[in-house]
DNA sequence: CGATGCCTGCCC
DNA sequence: GGGCAGGCATCG
């Protein structure tokens, strides 16, 4: 599912609907998702009292009044949602249940199971795996352009693989790389060290602007994704590339071609974006 | 680094 | 039945 504009509408969606609320209860039917067992869990939050929800990348951090945090990340198709009563039916795909005292019930619904939650000392969060290397949030504030220039001079590897290194940006996944590629009119496949000063430069501001404006229209809803009161988002409308091969270019009006990058499926402007070869003697 | 596993559904 | 899907950890 979710690349940072959808975590972050998650978030946005979710905060109102939770905070302020004590846990009584806690179940599952996958204990997996739950890293250090249900037991964990329960022993820790319930009794309980949300105070926020941050998001660093692509995870979610709830907080509780204990100074514990519960990391979450919702992977490929993670989702949440609060029903007002723990009877109301549970979908198929319901993997996690939180109660509150107040009789209402935050869900988290996972078709592949992929998501993980896992629970750590609030200002530890740095000890999580794939928090402890995150690279920086895709602002200007935030994200330095001479700092990921030279991340991209170190790395070899097509641009389009760097991109979806969290180490590199955080946030950027598989829909996000290429539509940012298409507007800084970068090959997905130039390997990152040749790009040039002036391509860079495009890309990072195309990296911040492109998710800023995601994030205001809701994310992109291009298979499932929809955040926690259940809305679509509103960015899928505005894709230039992504599951748009065989249509033309929104600029020059070339068939937008689908390859493999990295065993990704990666979708471009063949004109707009050509591959500089190595100049060879 | 690149490849593989984790899961299930969907589309060909 | 095979291949693919908004991601990441964990191998070699």
């Amino acid at each position: 599912m979710p690349e940072l504009p959808e975590v972050e509408n998650v978030r946005l969606s979710l905060l109102p609907l939770i905070q302020g609320k004590t846990i009584t209860a806690i179940g599952t039917n996958w204990e997996k998702i739950l890293t250090g067992g249900l037991a964990h869990f329960q022993q820790t939050l319930v009794g309980h009292t949300v105070t926020g929800l941050d998001r660093r990348g692509k995870y979610l951090l709830f907080r509780f009044d204990h100074g514990v945090t519960m990391v979450s990340h919702l992977r490929m198709e993670g989702k949440y949602q609060v029903v007002p009563y723990p009877t109301v039916p549970f979908g198929r795909f319901a993997h996690v249940w939180f109660t509150f005292s107040d009789d209402s019930q935050l869900r988290y619904h996972d078709m592949r199971k992929f998501g993980r939650m896992q629970l750590i000392a609030t200002g530890q969060e740095y000890l999580v795996s794939g928090l402890s290397s995150l690279g920086p949030e895709p602002t200007p504030a935030q994200f330095d352009l001479a700092a990921f220039a030279a991340k991209l001079k170190a790395r070899k590897a097509p641009i389009k693989s760097v991109l979806l290194d969290q180490t590199v940006v955080a946030g950027v996944g598989n829909i996000y790389a290429d539509e940012t590629l298409w507007q800084a009119r970068v090959n997905p496949q130039q390997p990152a060290c040749t790009l040039k000063k002036t391509e860079i430069a495009a890309l990072h501001d195309a990296i911040i602007a492109v998710l800023a404006q995601s994030i205001q229209l809701g994310g992109t809803s291009v298979h499932t994704f929809v955040d926690a009161t259940g809305a679509r988002g509103g960015f899928q409308d505005r894709l230039h590339v992504y599951e748009r091969q065989g249509e033309p270019c929104d600029r020059c009006g070339t068939d937008i071609v689908k390859i493999k990058v990295g065993q990704r499926g990666t979708h471009y402007c063949p004109k707009c974006q050509p591959l500089r070869k190595r100049v060879i003697r």
